[in-house]
DNA sequence: GGCTCCGGTGAATCTCGCC
DNA sequence: AGGCGAGATTCACCGGAGC
């Protein structure tokens, strides 16, 4: 762990916070944490749960049944921890909620209000859900979960090739399909009774610390709970801070999560994106001899030709320029991926040029 | 149709009104619709060009319509058009509203605070969704639908036992699969091009009328667009009133209007009777348009005729219910294998319905 | 006629780092 | 902070052409 300085105040990693999660929240340092999972209070009737600003309690539920009070309640109760979980949040950090219709539309405009920004929103669908026991409507099978960066500039994280390569070679969807936490690793209380009413699965946690945070990552949960997200960070190797106000849940968790084992670093690396790799430009190929100044390259289709030049450019038919801005010229494209529109002849087969660019990176890797 | 009186005053059924969708709402009598259908525009808030890996570029939405300077103009939008709406629908009304991620949790906020009472909210899940090009993000692969009445205490239409049916026998679930608009389903305009951008299919429109309401109903769409919502109402014995500003859309959803021939009364009639539980959706097949309610089915060995129903269900000799059912009772047996059992013409010749079954299954298995 | 191949396209808040 | 240039990036389906 780095010696805390005025620049990186230490965090209380791994640990679980008590109290009200604003004020904890509020306790931590500003543009601290680089991922926050809120699981909040879904039930506008659960008034035990809601705060007013000045943190007294919300009357009970009597006989007047005033709606409209009880959203407003939600809603200061929603821009409380909203605006203390803005402030911890690391710049290029983002946030998840989930929620179900009760809150999430209240919880959506308010993360775009405080100037949050929606990068999707993904549909937990339920294969095992509770039925509809009146027969009055359908069955609520999903739960929604909000996926935004802190501002629109923030240059958030997102596992794209992990992604990809979880979903059987294709791009993962908006909607993900799990069972609902039951059995073994649903949590007892020491009286036997299910320990947490709304325990989510840790198959949902992984997907979602997985696709949005990397190893190391600080991810913060002001609605701790019975600590899925604790347990699921420990495992996958990222630190977590919890936040929870029951002394049950603090107790339970803190015994669940030390049991789990993290996984070894090797299990974590994920697919590496060619965006992560190195740059390595055009003119080192020819600088080391891979390619000769002077020799032709033709396009992938054999429809295009151009000579490469002793700087790394190239030259045909009137057009100069990178391998890239050639390309696109011939194609008459907006833009061009040089590297793999490019292809050299050795010993009579075509080559792709970015065959070359990949031994380069495989020697870089090597000397490390 | 009644005489008007003051009770039930004149509403100008079956046709498309122009102008904006709030004044022309205030000139209809208040609480005096059963539905109301509402597609927005979403306020996508598109930035630049976005070009596909092959470099063709998307045909963004940028239609002045989808245009709002700020999230506080489209919130005032959406409260105006929302006020009218709701005092336009019947006391036990309601109303769906679709919409993305940009727009969806403003809107389902709007209903809340207006008194809507939210129902279900209902996720279409696209087979067939645009891929992310850049791989920055998840594939966005779904609309949410809200689905909510006047107020808590309407006493709101949902034909639960027509919905089970669909769903072959086990409640319908708050997720739902459908394509996209394509091929010829898609609206051309003279020029040859799609006509509106944003085309709902008319599967996604089936389901939810023989859902949430009963034939005779009158169902309003304030967004008609190329009139998806009065083709569907009308093929399934609806009133419709739609509202469009565009003259263009109006023309072009009269003329399809004007094509569809309204479903037998036979066909319309919604399931009352509980059904055995078989394992896939027959109703899927019609809400489809694999095959269509009224067409005909022939038992294999050609001795048998029934009708096929909007609701899943066949009809014919005096019997109804599941395709196994009716089978069954064909047969004199105790049970029948529908799926086997029923045949349908296709080109001159006789094809099982379990063909289709296979179609979605094959679907299904690559979704996963 | 049937099959394969190929082009087109869909409500999309779709890059990043260096200078 | 804005401009510039490298270079990374797609899935399911429909329909027409061609064989």
């Amino acid at each position: 762990m780095a010696r805390p300085t005025p620049e990186a105040p230490v965090l209380p990693l791994d640990t679980i916070m008590s109290g009200d999660c604003v004020a904890a929240m509020n306790a931590l340092p500003e543009n601290s944490v680089d991922l926050i999972f809120a699981d909040p209070p879904y039930n506008l009737q659960l008034r035990g749960e809601l705060h007013r600003p000045d943190n007294s309690m919300v009357d009970a539920v009597d006989d007047h049944w005033d709606q409209f009070e009880s959203l407003k309640a939600y809603d200061h109760f929603t821009d409380r921890w909203m605006k203390a979980a803005h402030r911890v949040l690391k710049p290029d950090g983002a946030i998840w909620v989930i929620g179900s219709y009760h809150n999430i539309f209240r919880v959506g405009a308010s993360l775009q209000d405080r100037g949050f920004w929606i990068l999707n929103d993904v549909v937990w669908r339920k294969t095992n859900p509770m039925p509809n026991f009146r027969g009055k409507r359908l069955t609520n099978a999903h739960e929604t979960m909000i996926w935004a960066s802190k501002s629109e500039s923030s240059k958030y994280t997102f596992n794209y090739e992990a992604m990809k390569a979880a979903n059987d070679g294709v791009q993962m969807r908006s909607d993900w399909t799990f069972p609902l936490c039951t059995g073994h690793e649903r949590l007892k209380n020491a009286r036997g009774e299910k320990a947490h009413p709304t325990q989510k699965p840790e198959a949902l946690l992984h997907r979602l610390l997985v696709a949005t945070t990397n190893p190391g990552d600080v991810v913060l949960d002001p609605f701790f709970g019975t600590g899925t997200t604790g347990a699921v960070a420990t495992m996958l190797g990222r630190h977590f801070i919890g936040i929870e106000r029951e002394e049950e849940y603090r107790q339970l968790a803190a015994e669940r999560i030390a049991k789990v084992r993290p996984l070894e670093r090797e299990a974590l690396e994920t697919t590496t994106s060619k965006r992560a790799e190195p740059r390595v430009p055009f003119g080192q190929l020819v600088e080391r001899g891979m390619l000769r100044p002077g020799e032709e390259l033709r396009s992938g289709n054999g429809r295009h030709r151009a000579k490469i030049r002793a700087d790394g450019t190239l030259t045909g038919d009137g057009v100069k320029g990178s391998i890239h801005q050639v390309g696109a010229a011939y194609e008459g494209a907006p833009s061009c991926n040089g590297w793999t529109y490019w292809h050299f002849r050795r010993e009579g087969k075509s080559v792709s040029i970015d065959t070359l660019r990949q031994q380069i990176r495989d020697e870089m890797v090597k000397m490390n």
